[in-house]
DNA sequence: GCAAAAGTGTTGGAAATACACCCATGT
DNA sequence: ACATGGGTGTATTTCCAACACTTTTGC
């Protein structure tokens, strides 16, 4: 057991003692890698979930936002800064946490996997492909389905899914990573003339490198012209 | 000072000296009356925000859930126990209670204002115009933006507003209650047809009662047909 | 009979879908 | 030369938006 985990274990029985509701954050941490979505799991802490894989989260700080504190989970988990995250849903049963009374808020984070090299001492961390995950610890197999799901109506509304690409990627790669969050083929033609008619991607005039066919052009998401876009507000009634 | 404000105050207190984060939930309740989405507030328990107007919300207790919590809120205050009630979002920047530090999990709630009789001696509780609201206590007001940004949104994707309506409803009440929820106008005959067209209202047989006017067909929302009703996942890529 | 809202269809344009061939590159 | 995926256009269908007159009721 680590420090960490003894720590956290300390103050977990303090806060079930004194009838105390903990609060934490817990990361769904998305990457995007051999062409399909991937979510980073830890092997638990607790030692009632032994072996089950375990969302990365931390009790927040008397005295950081909650933002922060998701923040501070990535950092000091996977070194990265640089991450998409966006507050999803809360988790307050009595009963998830087995050692104390816990409410946990959920983030989606999604990072560009290549950026991301997981040490290799830490073994305890690793990416999972999504559905080859049954059970979890705690109700995280929960949390990390309601954030898939969140995932697959948010992508097709705002253009987060550019976090989980490199800077410059080929209309292929968008194509595929559209494919594996919603588990759906799409017509590539069709797809081509979505994202064109945005026109929200820039041509960069670069082309794929190394690839053993027709290299196909690099382009860029124009976050700049996304921001100053008119959006419609009416999107129609329909349930 | 009431007993419940002065006991609420002990237990803030308690918190801050303790350095213990406390929870609470806040609804955002939502009625439909005089063709005007309304919200119910109440005058601020706390000093430093004499005279602004608060949402109804309470700590939460360490042997009860979440939402839980919400409805004990709603029955307390309100009297009502039959109510839509979903959980929107999460408000817990540090200094937004001055008091000490308190995580809140805001609920939206929708309830048929016809059957909520408020008690007339209850002169702390007011329902008020959307749009009529400017200031109030702690960050109450970006809470309700927050619930009804998201109410807009919701509404327009799940058969939620008949929560707003009485059982029996005119194609005219649906409508009013679509413009003023969305702030925008419709065309009849489209609306009509678009709810027509779903296959989900059910005719009555019956008519309006004393309207200086033709008499419109009352309908009943048929929440088990749409439950049964096979869902398209796909909406189409659009940012 | 008049005011007020209920009820009802059609048409044109925009967007989504389905679909097949040639092109550039590496091996 | 061949295998692999890149790049492109058109026809069809479906959905949405715009729009005006007749009907029923209360006063």
């Amino acid at each position: 057991m680590t420090a960490r985990q003894k720590k956290l274990k300390t103050i977990l029985k303090e806060l079930k003692d004194d009838g105390i509701i903990g609060i934490s954050v817990d990361c769904v941490i998305f990457g995007f890698d051999e062409n399909e979505l991937k979510v980073l799991l830890i092997k638990s802490d607790l030692e009632n979930f032994e072996d089950r894989w375990s969302l990365l989260g931390d009790l927040v700080n008397n005295h950081e936002n909650l933002n922060q504190a998701a923040y501070r989970v990535l950092k000091d988990r996977t070194g990265m800064t640089d991450v998409y995250l966006e507050e999803v849903s809360v988790f307050g049963e009595v009963g998830r946490h087995p050692a104390a009374r816990v409410v946990t808020i959920a983030y989606c984070s999604l990072i560009n996997i290549q950026h991301h090299k997981l040490k290799s001492n830490d073994n305890e961390l690793h990416w999972h492909r999504i559905g080859s995950i049954s059970q979890m610890a705690f109700d995280h197999k929960k949390i990390l389905d309601t954030c898939h799901e969140w995932l697959q109506k948010r992508v097709q509304e705002h253009p987060l899914g550019f976090s989980l690409l490199p800077k410059k990627f080929s209309l292929r790669e968008l194509q595929n990573l559209y494919e594996s969050i919603l588990g759906v083929k799409l017509d590539r033609r069709n797809f081509r003339k979505k994202f064109f008619s945005m026109g929200l991607l820039q041509d960069t005039k670069e082309y794929e490198l190394d690839v053993p066919h027709r290299p196909g052009k690099l382009y860029k998401f124009n976050y700049e012209k996304y921001r100053k876009k008119e959006r419609k507000t009416w999107f129609g009634i329909d349930f």
